[in-house]
DNA sequence: CATTAGAATAACACC
DNA sequence: TATTCTAATG
């Protein structure tokens, strides 16, 4: 749990997590040929990172490619800033987008410029940085400082009550769809009273309406959801200029990290912030794009140059991080979106391997391949060096993929780790918990006494909670006040009363344990203890539970990182993050999202088909542009690949325990095949990459055909390989046969068979494509290699 | 009021 | 398939 104790590290944190010692000049030197180099973080920098070091003055705008060293030239930066005597060095506010960026830079500037007496530059994610101004102004936006952040999870529950409240149908009006909304009009930078006419009259016509109750809520509990960080704080700006000037003043330098991934709320704030003395430097790349779905507005990288007329734009080329063919594969494919400032990425590690293109039968497969590649790869039987675990990645485009490799990698013993996936602080034991703690330290946090009040059970059901709420209405208190009331009136009956006052003493004793300053990892303890929540996982049998008690006990040692319990839960709102920082050899699994600005010696990059990705859904909801942000995201992909970039996808899925069939992803089509090497049968997977090759109905072909397969290179690596991997080998073999054999001869109306998805017949060919009816799956569209004609189905030795 | 079986439904990415 | 929701039962 190495991540808790990274602080923010924004303003007045004292320290870095672990500051580097200043590297120490070498005994010979002396005092003054140490004076005569005082800018040592230039040293290596290529002319163009150059000149955005020292570009210091007025608006600048970095165009930096994947890979060109942006985030070396951003602290290198700071560093001149600071040693130029610019700045001090809280007179710098640097933001990045995620928090594993923040903690790099805060990491390289460690080791740059050595612990500073004078303390640190502001930086962090906008977020974390709007929290520690916000506290400071709450009061102008009718807010406490100690407001709680609300995660995703509070927000749906309060959206769940007002539409239920409204008397709306919540099934066809769901609390998520309300969510997405109001987030949306939150990034776009507009409060309820700036939603009108037909986008108020969304959700069912009181979208409008339910933004405007939603705030009240927010503001009588004394919370904000993230959006509303930002939100008031550019409302802030924009309604006491006084506030504005103060910092305007304060930040005299600004740099903004990922730039293309700004919404309109992120733009406005930075924009109010630069306006006097323009000092702003924005890194981007409008090619890595990939937040649309979050506002992220690649028009504000675009118009850079005309929000701040005069700036400097400044060009990083030069890729420092991926050989020749994979640099030269991802530009192809990025090359097919329109509306690109444009680049010219180039490496002075020409050659290298091609990107390799595999196809699989099923996810299965493609996982136990993968499996097996990792392996390989790590021995270094792949041509080159070894790679170790930690230098490969495996990329996928949505969460749920990643369950079938940790299954695979579980079975074969294979170590990974997972960033990003189900995070440690949405777990419902870690949540509840801290639902307590909140409670200790704020009673009247209401949201966090609905979650526990019969957490364990206490026999306060519905009922007796909605006696509470009403209680509450009436009185105009908190829920805990309510429950008060409600036992000492009588309002509640017997058996429910006395587990009421209960609870209601012990949030009482633990408020006052909080109050008296007791010691925070004892009191953790004693509210798990008393409460009986500890109890009520111990008596469970379920074989999750252990794990639960076990992520308590890590909840309560992480806590002893921190002075006290409102510093932990300020800390865990903001860094959901689980980045551990163990030391083991691993192989990573993440999303493609999380893996931007990460960069690995090996990559892996599977499920590249129809539907998945580019996901269907985000091309249902945005169209055209969502592809070329699903297409930008495939480039983020490949280049994160230094050496070995693997692409891979499966014919067959399953998708809520139903088989479903899949084409390669379009994208392949649009790598540029000199710089792709195909591990499969020329015709058979390959998309575009077989068409010279692909058989054709004639039985003389198909021998020729097969003669290809076994000349080709992925062929050799396979048998190579069978040596060491006995059994994979039979299964491969086993694939390539049959579907060679299952190319020939398909006419429209024939009956053939399907693995997974038994009989149908075809209706229409296109190419090596069949569009096929199924008696029992339905109407399917899949590579012809995946079906037999149905005599042969009996021959298929599966 | 709690428990439970059976049905409905779900999953894109992040601070 | 796995989790969550609903309605029926104790």
């Amino acid at each position: 749990m190495n991540n808790l104790r990274t602080r923010l590290g924004v303003g007045g944190d004292r320290r870095y997590g672990r500051a580097m010692s200043e590297p120490s000049a070498p005994p010979s030197l002396s005092a003054r040929a140490m004076a005569a180099r005082p800018t040592p973080y230039l040293d290596g920098l290529n002319p163009a990172q150059r000149a955005a070091v020292e570009a210091l003055d007025g608006p600048v705008l970095m165009l930096a490619g994947a890979g060109t060293g942006k985030t070396r030239a951003l602290t290198a930066r700071i560093a001149h800033l600071l040693a130029q005597g610019r700045a001090r060095p809280n007179e710098v506010l640097a933001v990045t987008f995620t928090n594993k960026a923040a903690r790099e830079m805060k990491e390289r500037l460690g080791r740059l410029m050595g612990e500073s007496v004078e303390g640190l530059p502001w930086l962090g994610t906008f977020h974390a940085i709007c929290v520690k101004l916000l506290r400071r102004h709450a009061e102008l936006v009718g807010l406490k400082s100690n407001f709680t952040i609300l995660d995703t999870d509070d927000q749906i529950r309060l959206l769940k009550q007002l539409i239920i409240a409204e008397n709306i149908d919540e099934k066809r009006w769901p609390a998520r769809m309300l969510a997405g909304l109001i987030d949306g009009w939150k990034n776009r930078a507009l409060t309820p009273e700036r939603v009108k006419g037909a986008e108020a009259a969304t959700f069912n016509n009181m979208g409008g309406e339910l933004y405007t109750a939603y705030q009240a809520r927010l503001s009588a509990l004394n919370a904000v959801d993230f959006g509303d960080l930002l939100l008031h704080m550019v409302t802030i700006f924009q309604a006491h200029p006084d506030v504005l000037a103060q910092y305007q003043r304060w930040f005299r330098y600004i740099l903004v990290d990922e730039y293309q991934d700004t919404n309109v709320a992120q733009y406005l704030w930075l924009r109010l912030l630069a306006q006097g003395h323009r000092n702003i430097c924005c890194v981007g790349d409008d090619d890595q794009s990939i937040y649309g779905w979050r506002g992220a507005e690649v028009g504000n990288i675009l118009r850079f140059e005309a929000d701040f007329p005069g700036a400097q734009v400044i060009r990083l080329e030069q890729n420092y991080r991926s050989t020749g063919h994979i640099l030269a594969a991802a530009s192809g494919l990025i090359a097919a979106n329109a509306g690109r400032l444009g680049k010219t990425l180039w490496t002075a590690a020409e050659g290298g391997a091609k990107v390799r293109l595999i196809g699989h039968w099923d996810g299965e497969e493609e996982a136990r391949w993968i499996g097996d590649e990792v392996e390989a790869v790590a021995r270094g039987t792949r041509g080159a060096a070894p790679v170790s675990l930690n230098g490969q990645a495996i990329l996928v485009r949505a969460s749920h993929q990643m369950r079938a490799f940790e299954d695979r990698f579980l079975t074969i013993g294979l170590p990974y780790r997972v960033i990003g996936g189900p995070r440690f602080y949405e777990r419902q034991e870690i949540r509840d918990a801290m639902a307590y703690f909140r409670l200790a330290v704020s009673p009247d946090d209401d949201l966090a006494f609905e979650r526990v009040v019969n957490v364990p059970k206490r026999g306060l059901g519905d009922k007796a909670v909605q006696t509470v709420q009403a209680i509450a209405r009436e009185d105009g208190t908190g829920l805990l006040e309510a429950a008060r009331h409600a036992v000492a009136s009588g309002r509640l009956s017997g058996r429910g009363a006395g587990q009421l006052r209960g609870f209601v003493e012990g949030v009482d004793r633990w408020h006052g344990a909080v109050l008296a300053g007791e010691g925070h990892v004892a009191l953790a303890e004693t509210i798990l203890d008393e409460s009986g929540y500890t109890a009520m996982w111990q008596a469970d049998k379920s074989p999750e539970a252990p794990g639960r008690l076990e992520n308590l006990k890590e909840l309560v040692k992480a806590l002893e990182q921190f002075e006290n319990l409102q510093g932990f839960l300020e800390h865990v709102s903001l860094i959901m993050d689980n980045a551990s920082e163990d030391a083991a050899e691993k192989v990573s699994i993440m999303t493609l999202h999380a893996a931007k600005g990460l960069e690995f010696p090996a990559v892996f990059l599977p499920g590249w088909e129809d539907g998945l990705f580019p996901s269907q859904r985000s091309m249902d909801e945005g169209g055209l542009k969502a592809l070329e942000e699903e297409r930008r995201l495939a480039y983020v992909g490949i280049t994160r690949a230094e050496r070995l970039c693997t692409i891979s996808f499966a014919g067959n899925r399953r998708v809520y325990g139903q088989w479903q069939s899949a084409l390669p992803s379009r994208f392949i089509d649009e790598l540029p095949a000199e710089h792709v090497e195909v591990l499969t049968p020329p015709g058979l997977y390959g998309g575009g990459f077989g068409a010279a090759a692909r058989p054709t109905a004639s039985g003389v072909e198909d021998r020729a055909a097969r003669a290809d397969v076994y000349a080709s290179p992925g062929w050799k690596r396979m048998q190579e390989r069978a040596g060491s991997r006995p059994l994979a080998q039979p299964r491969e073999a086993r694939h390539m046969v049959i579907d060679l054999d299952a190319v020939s001869d398909f006419e429209p109306g024939e009956r053939v068979f399907h693995q997974k998805f038994g009989y149908g017949m075809v209706r229409l060919i296109e190419g090596d494509k069949l569009t096929v009816v199924f008696e029992k799956a339905g109407e399917k569209k899949l590579l012809a290699s995946f079906v037999v004609a149905a005599g042969d189905a009996g021959d298929v030795p599966f």
